[in-house]
DNA sequence: CTCCCGATAT
DNA sequence: ATATCAGGAG
């Protein structure tokens, strides 16, 4: 088919160019073990990832581990934790999650994608981050960044995350996957902004969508 | 669909 | 003033 294969070179296309632009692309959270990637993955939501460090160098001091998070003050942890917002939610989440991990995992984070879920606090893409970025298994990470490029490019028509994800698994080889989650989102907090995109500095633009459809 | 919510850029 | 930030739960 004409439209598949056109599809497939623009996919080989931003693949190349992520590559060129942004060959050290990593997780830009701050952690040392998989228990700290899933609490300050959590934290991250509706949060910049530069704030959740902020935090989470203290934090981790305090609560180094499931057993700490498990046995927290609520009100301490609050405190602890109130300027990445929505710190009631997070935290009656991180509390029920570690006692979660603690009484079904020997405090320690399982590793697929049904026992992260079924965590407080763990949809679909913390858990995916936690897979790809703590333990190497292949995921696409479909957060915002990813949401808003992987539309403004033409790779998914879909609104929904999780479609999303299955769109982009079909067209990105798997051992991509991981690296190319990062490299979207550091091109979307650099150049493919959510306000104000700087086209003009965006070697994709010839095969971008967003210029034409401008989102809907 | 709504609610959670502080920090920052524009 | 308002949009947005590595979302998730009810």
């Amino acid at each position: 088919m004409a439209a598949e294969k056109k599809l497939k070179e623009k996919v080989e296309k931003i693949l190349i160019y992520l590559e060129e632009k942004y060959p050290e692309a990593v997780c830009s959270l701050n952690f040392k073990n998989p228990f700290q990637l899933l609490i300050a993955t959590i934290l991250s939501a509706q949060c910049t990832d530069k704030r959740v460090n902020v935090v989470t160098k203290d934090l981790f001091k305090k609560y180094p581990d499931a057993f700490a998070f498990a046995n927290a003050d609520p009100k301490e942890l609050q405190e602890a934790i109130r300027s990445t917002g929505f710190y009631r939610n997070k935290t009656k989440n991180i509390i029920s999650c570690c006692r979660d991990l603690v009484k079904k995992y020997g405090g320690e984070v399982p590793q697929t994608l049904e026992e992260l879920t079924s965590l407080a606090g763990v949809g679909r893409k913390t858990a995916n981050v936690v897979l790809g970025d703590a333990f190497n298994i292949p995921r696409i990470v479909v957060d915002t960044h990813v949401k808003r490029l992987s539309r403004r490019l033409g790779l998914t028509r879909e609104e929904n995350p999780e479609k999303i994800e299955f769109d982009l698994m079909k067209i990105i080889p798997t051992e991509r996957w991981t690296k190319f989650g990062h490299q979207m989102i550091y091109h979307g907090r650099t150049i493919c902004k959510a306000r104000n995109p700087k086209c003009d500095s965006c070697g994709l633009v010839e095969i971008c969508e967003y210029p034409s459809i401008k989102e809907e």
